[in-house]
DNA sequence: CGAAATAACGGTAACGCTAACGTTATTTTT
DNA sequence: AAAAATAACGTTAGCGTTACCGTTATTTCG
């Protein structure tokens, strides 16, 4: 067993090995120069001592640090998916990840950590950037840095989920059972992926002949109270829908409790579909219908680039398209549909194939 | 406006205002031996060129980094919590927050976090300390350590919610509404958490004269899963429960879930309380009565004691004990009742005050 | 077999900063 | 007015590492 009360230095074990702290260096780091014999001594002394390399001075002397930083905002169960994606995707690598925790008011960092990143991390990725000005000074110093999801003036590579198909298979779903009077609930706009739901919504209203009443669009800000409100509004409707589409599942779950507060019942009442597809979606009752959004494939994806460009290698692409499905669960029904419906056991699955629009 | 483009080093600015880079040193760490003329300009200059310390290079040479590492599982809410109240508690000092995300599967950091903490942060907040052997290497190299919450053989200092009167409220309020026979779904046992609440539990079932067959209580893991499984064994109890107590609200989740499993209602036939007050508690239907963890204070206390022991300032006591208080919602209701209950609007709180144990 | 290439090292400087000690002038003290 | 204290600087060294350029021996080659 290795003691590493003190962490020794390169220079201690330098010291004992009875060579420079070069020879040190190059053993360790596996480098040419170091004939095999003082190579297994120098690593075996090292083992025993418990070194392990200062990568405080290993960055300082212009080497990286192998770590990544992730910027996100950690209060969603979305963003913590995909953190934790990243750090298992991580783990097979020989980089860490430290993660810097937006508040939730705040769409940036403060400036503070912004050096603090640039002097110390080799590579930044910043999940759901709403806002991208201070990366573009991160940018210019050298720092690659991956997206997931597309903010505003985004020229970073960015890896996102289909986010179109989805909410297109979500309205064709509420479609299919009937539902011709579809409300829909917004998302945060300067966020690529809100913007991409709410036009698949209107492409698809036209493309299906559905009901197009600009007041069956309620703003929402993927948050619970704003999908609560907007829920609320699509309400108050003298016509109102029987079907509401809400840009995420925080937004469902608000739009349940106002459909609820109303009196009436989903999906009795009203069929609800969600997007992104958390932790919630599938422990609220009734279970939430939504397009589930591949967190785990878009983190791996997020950091073979990020490690790639690290390397030196520009992405081939600079966005990364992955697909979505939906996931049918108990707040969907067919418009009219009286009949009691069990509690499906086990959500289905449906791929992400869409007829292309004709 | 300042530019920074390429981020000046203290010799660009020295050299600029013709003094020493020591002078210049002195002048920004505000210390004394520069005239208030020389310094005002250095100042000036810096702010110029925006110029911003290298936190590395400033921690190699024996300084501080200004950063605290936190230690966490990121994929529960209640977690997420204290980290965002760890941020905004940490956004009035100078120092900034790394958090490493531990997976759901590792109770402790791999060791290159390990090391690479030790060598970068002035202190380390970890929360929900599963497993601490790795802590002690870490508080031997005169790390400042704080815990929320206690795990095995914590000897650093803890903040804690007082999760056994917090239980207690809870089995009172179920006891007061009538409830003599209750369930209990445990927790994860290595945390001194888990172990008060059930001691709570078991002590509150002595002293109100509760049914105490040892099946009344079921091993869950804070885990939604858990909760399932634990609801599912008392609901095939010959005698079931009344009232379930679940040591966490995810838990408490999963037990919903098992209930409506097995054809029964919350709260008709069976109350459910909860444990956190984390968002989902509030948003599943029904609303779910439970203990809230004063997160926001915890974090708070934790910051502010971490920032004490960097300062050279042993804390008072080795541990801060915070009070929890009731939420009462839709999942509880007197055992027997059949009246129809409106969902109240808006929950009461009740202080963490019970009548001592007589 | 002498010149050139190679392997295996060591020394020095640098990354950006600060602690610790010098070195001057300018005050203050007695 | 000489000695002592103070203020305002500068110089040097060092944090732990690596890049770059030596310096030796040993090998390779024409």
């Amino acid at each position: 067993m290795s003691t590493n009360k003190k962490s020794s230095t390169l220079s201690e074990i330098a010291k004992i090995a009875e060579v420079s702290v070069m020879t040190a260096s190059r053993a360790l780091n596996n480098q040419p120069g170091v004939s095999e014999e003082k190579r297994a001594e120098i690593l075996r002394i090292a083992e025993d001592m418990g070194y392990v390399a200062n990568r405080i001075a290993q960055r300082l002397s212009g080497g990286k640090s192998r770590v990544i930083g992730v910027i996100a905002q950690l209060h969603t169960l979305y963003t913590s998916d995909l953190v934790l994606g990243i750090g298992s995707a991580l783990r097979s690598s020989k980089y860490e990840m430290l993660v810097y925790s937006l508040s939730d008011t705040d769409s940036q960092p403060p400036q503070a950590i912004v050096s603090l990143l640039r002097q110390f991390v080799d590579g930044i990725i910043v999940i759901l950037p709403f806002q991208s000005d201070y990366l573009v000074s991160l940018s210019d110093a050298d720092l690659p840095i991956v997206t997931i999801d597309e903010g505003p003036h985004n020229n970073f590579p960015k890896i996102v989920a289909d986010n179109y198909q989805g909410a297109r298979l979500a309205i064709q779903h509420l479609a299919n059972l009937g539902h011709r009077r579809i409300g829909f609930i917004s998302g945060n706009n300067q966020l690529a992926s809100a913007r991409d739901r709410e036009q698949a919504f209107r492409d698809m209203q036209a493309q299906l002949g559905l009901d197009t009443d600009p007041e069956l669009v309620a703003s929402g800000n993927f948050l619970q109270q704003g999908g609560f409100n907007a829920a609320k509004e699509l309400l108050r409707l003298s016509d109102r829908p029987t079907a509401i589409f809400a840009a995420n599942d925080i937004s469902a779950v608000g739009a349940m409790a106002a459909i609820r507060d109303a009196g009436l019942n989903v999906p009795e009442d009203i069929s609800l579909v969600g997007f992104d597809d958390v932790a919630v979606a599938s422990q609220i009752y009734p279970t939430l219908t939504t397009v589930k959004q591949p967190s785990a494939q878009m983190a791996r994806a997020a950091v073979n680039t990020i490690v790639a460009m690290i390397a030196g290698i520009e992405p081939a692409s600079s966005i990364i398209v992955l697909p979505t499905e939906l996931v049918l669960r108990a707040s969907t029904r067919p418009l009219g549909e009286v009949v009691a419906m069990p509690n499906s056991k086990r959500p289905r699955h449906i791929k992400n194939r869409i007829s292309p629009a004709g």
